[in-house]
DNA sequence: TTGAAAGCGCTAACAG
DNA sequence: CTGTTAGCGCTTTCAA
């Protein structure tokens, strides 16, 4: 009943500690092939499972990557811990999960635990990535930003000017002339790039009266809100009841539709019909939204896969990723786009 | 920059390894006040932060629990993931997670890998609970069953059958003559339970066509789906496309019922007025669909809750928890009831 | 109340 | 190619 151990082993097998370590890591000093069969025989009958803690004390590797997101509840946050746990456990490594409930003080306390778990590294969404960075950097520990990053460092996120503009865009060839935003949280460093994107956008079209209004009165087009559903309802009521409402809104985010597409429903306004939509992020959730969502969609699995490679890779140690992804629009139905499935 | 250890500490506060552990730890020995300050000043001092995996060896217990779900990135399983990491995090425990996909190989070996981390217990909603539990008892490692759970051991369900009962029973009271389901899959626990709540709410309706229809044929008014937004549209175009189309459906998840709002868009049916829907799990997003799901409620966070302390207790090691806990209809607007906010 | 030292189970020099 | 052994950093027994 007590737990076997390598000694176990080597003595089934008739050999030593060392050479069992040296089967099961496949390193570093080669095993005749005989005594590997014998060694996994021994492994086999004795029922022996290697101890990661104690392998991990002696080797200086836990073999764990930690990820931190302001929300787990978020579908856009779940997709990516899916995605980048799967991107872990496809190079043998387990990810700590932790939610810093958008929280900084708690955020801190995370990679706190998290140093003293020694994981290997962390991806992190971050809400003050200069401590979080300062943080780690003095533990030593690797770390790859997701959106919000310090001034250096690796950091991957999306082109969020870029496709704010796009999202933008296509609602003025829609022809919608009076175009609001539900932007994310005043600071935020992504909130204010898709904030951006779309002003510059309208800027641009010198036709659109949303233009106009924008520039005359730049805080009476768009609100901030937070990235949550509420926040997409209460900025939604808010643009809604304003004195010139929008014939359409792009919201900041995924989360954000869903909440004005609940206040547009509670307004008795039909999407697209009498209000157009377009959003950010591309979760499922917004294909899955009635009516669908026409997004900007979040290269997730790629984001995911290219931050665990950088945390893993010897290689990519010395120098930092600064990617910044494309991301594309996804025509659904609540741009008003005709020949959209769904 | 060499990683400030103990023995650091002890130094410098001109004492040994062992006291500056007892005061770590608050025991298990006593520690001199005066002793205990200089301790503290030279941890403060030296930056020393303990080595959790060092610790784990040492003693015995990593203070990590695993979670397994079938889908991270259901809103459900999310939620529930949040509230253990919660209970988690306030009994000093971090929590590992893991996604089966819903795969009985994949969930084993993800097992297996807990058991390498020696996590000190495991919340797991199962594919093959006999199989797990059968696995993790052999390592003698302790465990709660959410949902699916093997004939003995820690679980802690909700009352699926009662709740079923609950929904259908709504439904016909509004009037409903033929309320559909569109049950979970085919052979799973959770799933048949609340298919027969459905059956039995219906069997004791005498009066509604839905009972009759039922009885002479019980294949005709139920599809069995994955809990998935998917197995929801399918399900439901399946059923809306029969030669008798119901006039509400029961959905077994949140999921489904999005799919089904989204299959009911697509046949421009108006939910409630053509179509009413009663769902399970109240998650958030049965809140903010379009219209708002009436829904049975699972009270996440008390299970989470429970099940933590199950696994944490040292008293509840010998008495196993079989939990059922009470659901209660959450009232909103898919059911078709007039006084519902939303 | 304090300290010395024996492990926890494994990895990786190093020596053969 | 194989074996011996010195740690990894901490907890805890045991003796002082």
């Amino acid at each position: 009943m007590a737990r076997v151990t390598q000694a176990d082993v080597a003595r089934a097998a008739g050999t030593s500690m060392a050479v069992v370590s040296y089967v099961i890591n496949g390193g570093p000093r080669p095993v005749a092939e005989a005594t590997r069969k014998r060694v996994l025989a021994a492994i086999e009958k004795t029922g022996y499972r290697p101890d990661g803690v104690a392998r991990a004390l002696a080797a200086g590797s836990t073999f764990t990557l930690g990820l931190v997101v302001p929300d787990i509840a978020n579908e856009f946050f779940a997709e990516l811990a899916g995605a980048v746990e799967q991107s872990a456990r496809a190079a043998g490594r387990t990810v700590l999960l932790a939610n810093s409930e958008g929280d900084t003080a708690t955020e801190m306390a995370l990679l706190e635990t998290f140093l003293q778990r020694r994981i290997d590294g962390v991806v992190i969404i971050s809400q003050a990535p200069e401590a979080a960075d300062e943080l780690l950097g003095r533990a030593n520990t690797r770390r790859v930003f997701l959106g919000a990053s310090p001034a250096t460092g690796s950091s991957i996120g999306v082109d969020n000017f870029g496709g704010a503009v796009a999202a933008t865009k296509h609602l003025l060839e829609h022809g919608y002339e009076r175009i609001a935003m539900i932007a994310g949280p005043a600071g935020d460093t992504v909130a204010e790039a898709r904030l951006a994107g779309w002003r510059t956008a309208l800027a641009a079209d010198d036709t659109s009266v949303a233009a106009r209004t924008a520039a005359r009165s730049p805080g009476a087009a768009f609100v901030h809100q937070p990235f949550t559903v509420d926040g997409g309802y209460v900025g939604a009521l808010e643009l809604l009841g304003s004195s010139a409402p929008p014939d359409a809104v792009f919201a900041a985010s995924d989360r954000q539709a869903i909440g004005l597409l609940r206040a547009a429903a509670d307004e008795g306004l039909s999407v697209p019909d009498d209000l157009a939509v377009v959003t950010f992020d591309g979760s499922a959730a917004s294909a899955y939204a009635v009516p669908s969502l026409t997004t900007i969609q979040q290269p997730i699995a790629e984001m995911a896969e290219l931050a665990v490679r950088q945390l893993l890779d010897p290689e990519a140690e010395a120098e930092p990723v600064r990617a910044v992804l494309d991301v594309g629009l996804v025509v659904r139905r609540s741009c008003g786009c005709p020949s959209a499935r769904h």
